[in-house]
DNA sequence: TGAAATGTTGGGGCG
DNA sequence: ACGCCCCAACATTTC
């Protein structure tokens, strides 16, 4: 028998999928057994990543049963790439491999050893614009945001989403297997590829409307929460776009429009910081910019457990860190809000925070995780300039008005009225007890003072 | 995809 | 009618 490979990494969906359309060709053309492969690589994992390792096994789960019902199935195995690409090769005469391109320094040098070796196919999937088609008149990568996305939307679109197939060639019966574990299903972000573009469906048809503004309201569900299901290649990033698109072309409405053009620029977000990554694979080591690469930090284990724990004292910060830690997810606007807290007010290196994010992120994907914490640190590629300092206290009142936000997260202040619910250490001890809520003992005591924090800020990165 | 400090303007109160 | 002050509301600059 001789088949052909589907490697699945990070393109877990059948739809639009190019991977396993370069393979179903192969496999068509020749009458050849197609194995759809997951490989689980160990030195993949981030330490502390259960919640997004559950999502991704999840996810394998969903994968599998829609590869069952076109009479397919999933083949997952475990350990080193090579090895395992090279033993079902030869065990069951492979005679290519498909897979879609990633652009992380890991899966780089993986790919360039496999490719060496073994016949595999790498096409473009992860994202709409290969890194390498985007650049500047003198052949060297954009590192600035608008430009770079202004090149983005003007070359042509090479490609329409591809069809999900309606059956599969078998994969060998004999073929071993490591079992997928019953996982646990993360209610807030339920896997797969369906769920994926139930969402996009949704949002498409309504916050994406309003997504300019309401994308920054914390107390409003305003955004298309499809960070995870693009990280893992449930919902292919063509496809996105072009529904995007579609639905840019129907809409005549000024607010409207900027909404849809809005988020779209998230999407071109993404693609800058997996760019970047290619191209300046370093960042994952060292700021983008070497004049920031000897920033006095401070070591404060304290400060940091706080942050990390949602225990800082200022509600907004807290909220959102709990809501990562319970949920896997946090709001856009708490993720800036809570690095500018540790970089700027704990003076912590934003290489603590980004290995934090890394850890309990389901959608989090060391490039625009790592874009996004040198861009509030002040220290990456079109990157907020030092002295942008947020304040947490007017950041709360401006994208959690009444407090909700804070309250969904932080059941101690459930009982503050709105006046002080941005800044709870406020309230004099009737008020505390009024609120049921003590301050220093039921819900802590800010542990900086921001505006001094902001003055030392200020003063570290000057230096 | 900031915030604070500083500068400017103009209306209103008042002598 | 006028000058002066206060201060809110913006605008600009600075960090």
């Amino acid at each position: 028998m001789q088949a052909i490979i589907w490697w699945i990494r990070r393109d877990l969906r059948i739809g639009d999928n190019p991977a396993l359309y370069g393979a179903i060709q192969a496999a068509l053309a020749n009458g050849r057994a197609l194995i759809p492969l997951f490989i689980e690589d160990p030195k993949l994992w981030h330490a502390t990543a259960t919640p997004r390792q559950q999502f991704l096994h999840a996810g394998l789960q969903a994968l599998n049963q829609q590869l069952q019902l076109l009479g397919s199935r999933l083949v997952v195995c475990r350990g080193d790439a090579l090895a395992i690409l090279k033993q079902l090769v030869e065990e069951y005469s492979v005679h290519a491999i498909y897979a879609e391109e990633d652009y992380s320094p890991y899966a780089q040098q993986r790919d360039s050893r496999i490719r060496n070796e073994l016949p595999l196919h790498l096409v473009t999937g992860l994202v709409v614009r290969h890194p390498l088609t985007i650049l500047k008149s003198d052949g060297t990568p954009y590192t600035v945001f608008t430009p770079f996305s202004k090149a983005w939307k003007a070359v042509p679109i090479k490609r329409i989403p591809l069809p999900a197939p309606d059956s599969l060639a078998p994969s060998p019966a004999d073929i071993s297997c490591v079992d997928l574990a019953a996982v646990q299903g993360n209610s807030n972000f339920p896997a797969g590829e369906t769920e994926a573009n139930k969402r996009l469906e949704n949002f498409l048809h309504g916050p994406i409307l309003s997504y300019a503004e309401g994308r920054n309201r914390m107390d409003l569900d305003g955004t298309s929460s499809l960070s995870p299901y693009l990280r893992f290649g449930m919902l292919s990033a063509v496809q996105a776009y072009h529904q995007a698109q579609n639905v840019l072309n129907q809409t005549f409405d000024t607010t409207e429009r900027s909404g849809i053009e809005t988020w779209i620029n998230e999407l071109i977000w993404r693609e800058f910081y997996l760019s970047i990554l290619y191209h300046f694979p370093n960042v994952l080591k060292e700021a983008f910019q070497p004049k920031y690469r000897n920033i006095p930090w401070r070591t404060s284990q304290a400060d940091l457990h706080a942050w990390q724990q949602g225990c800082t004292g200022y509600p907004i910060v807290d909220a959102s860190m709990r809501q990562l830690l319970h949920s896997g997810w946090m709001h856009n606007r708490g993720r800036m809000i809570t690095a500018s807290f540790l970089v700027k007010d704990l003076l912590i290196n934003w290489q603590a925070g980004e290995d934090w994010f890394m850890g309990h992120l389901l959608d989090g994907d060391p490039a625009s995780n790592n874009g996004g914490w040198q861009w509030t640190a002040g220290t990456g590629t079109d990157a907020a300039p030092y002295f942008r300092i947020f304040n947490p206290i007017l950041q709360s009142k401006k994208f959690d008005p009444l407090g909700d936000f804070i309250r969904r997260w932080i059941p101690e202040l459930k009982n503050v009225p709105v006046r002080y619910i941005h800044e709870p250490w406020l309230m004099n001890p009737q008020e505390q007890a009024a609120a049921n809520c003590t301050i220093g003992k039921d819900y802590p005591s800010p542990i900086v003072e921001h505006g001094a924090a902001r003055e030392r800020a200020l003063q570290a990165y000057r230096a």
